[in-house]
DNA sequence: TGTACATCAGTGAACGCGCGTTCACTGATGTAC
DNA sequence: TGTACATCAGTGAACGCGCGTTCACTGATGTAC
């Protein structure tokens, strides 16, 4: 997304930032056509051209095909997942279970998100393969990303930095499957969420307990 | 995929014989095109004919939409998952480590369904919103039937129901987020597969602690 | 059993439409002097 | 500072193409008698 457009008059505007501009309502016609079920893959160049009010072959000064703009789009959402790690790095509030409030913090972060975790949930396995990729790769170091955190914590002294990576892993894996749940969720019975809220909890609890337990004894490999 | 079609000589099938392989090979053209990189959302009507080396109109003597199409996938993929169940249920050949056999049988599994996993895969977020819900409601099925099998064997007999099926889910969650990697993993480079088989099962291994730890306490709902 | 008729899976041609891409263009913004 | 020229973001029209869908059809299979 551009920044705020509304810095500045429009006539005081660069040639430059006008471009920007236009380039961000593009990302944005592409993200607002898949919040309304279309999957990205499937968006044409004229449909998100027309969706962002410009003339079909104009797309081509910005992009030269929708994979390119895919990639444009990943590396908002990576942006975006840095800001979930710093609003999670933030002083809490005190209270008891700190799991269960970084999972509230970020189920808000999901839906005030939506059609990034979208476009992240459904490209990170479909979609093209140079799609696929970016996104595991901005997955990947979220994950790492945490690990670090939690190591400078000083909890689990005890993890290897491997173990303490497959750890995060699992976390993030099970946050992100949860991600389409909830954004699928009926907006009427706030039951079914709290319902999601608590199993997600009582995953990242039981995750956290095996990691606890865990003691790095050397790899048992199976014999070939 | 419809049942082997060289049983009888081609002369001596019934009309609905012939129209259950027709059907079969739509699918089966459907799955192939998406072999090809393509995601499912993105296949049209004569694309799927023209693959299964039909007319295009006589898609619509099977299906009356791609969607309709999908759905009927998704009940090839349920027998699928069931399956790779059993399979795992077959008593083991005596080795240590049980987890470890049961990744690498999932593994082995996943390449050679490798078609239907990539749907799952990239329809499980993706796609249309039918789709991703039958999706779903087959993996909560398989979920559900591992937790069956983990109770009947007497594993964490501590665990309540409830808990067993978190496990069983944070378990199903990771297997299903590796299948996209291990189906992008270069053919030529063995090493890597045998490096995400190790990280999967310690994962595991991180998981079944924290399950062997876990007591059911009773739920510590933060205050609203 | 044989015959006459009904069914219906798959064909072939045609339709209107939106697609991606190209081209020459316009006119405001930017730059050099 | 003012002027003359270059740049280039966005326009408008056009192209060929594959799409989904429709229609009337064919001829083998199935059914009733």
């Amino acid at each position: 997304m551009p920044p705020d457009p509304s810095r500045k008059p429009a006539e005081e505007l660069t040639r430059t930032e006008r471009k920007d501009l236009t380039r961000g309502s593009l990302l944005r016609a592409a993200l607002a056509l898949m919040g309304q079920g279309r999957s990205f893959t499937s968006l044409g160049i004229r449909e998100i051209a027309r969706e962002a009010g410009m003339v079909p072959n104009a797309f081509y000064r910005h992009f030269k095909t929708t994979d390119e703009l895919g990639l444009a789009l990943v590396e908002e959402v990576s942006l975006t997942l840095r800001r979930l790690l710093r609003e999670a790095r933030q002083p809490h509030v005190p209270q008891s279970d700190v799991v269960r409030q970084s999972v509230q913090v970020y189920f808000r972060y999901v839906v005030s998100n939506r059609l990034q975790f979208l476009f992240i949930c459904s490209e990170r396995a479909g979609g093209s393969r140079a799609l696929r990729t970016a996104i595991r790769h901005d997955v990947a170091a979220f994950t790492s990303d945490m690990a670090h955190d939690i190591r400078r914590l000083g909890l689990f002294p005890d993890l290897s930095p491997e173990s303490l990576h497959l750890v995060c892993g699992l976390m993030v894996t099970s946050m992100l499957a949860v991600a389409p749940e909830i954004l699928d969720l009926p907006p009427d019975q706030p039951a079914l969420a709290a319902q999601m809220t608590d199993a997600t909890v009582q995953q990242l609890h039981i995750i956290l307990m095996g990691a606890a337990g865990w003691k790095d004894r050397p790899a048992t490999r199976a014999p070939a």
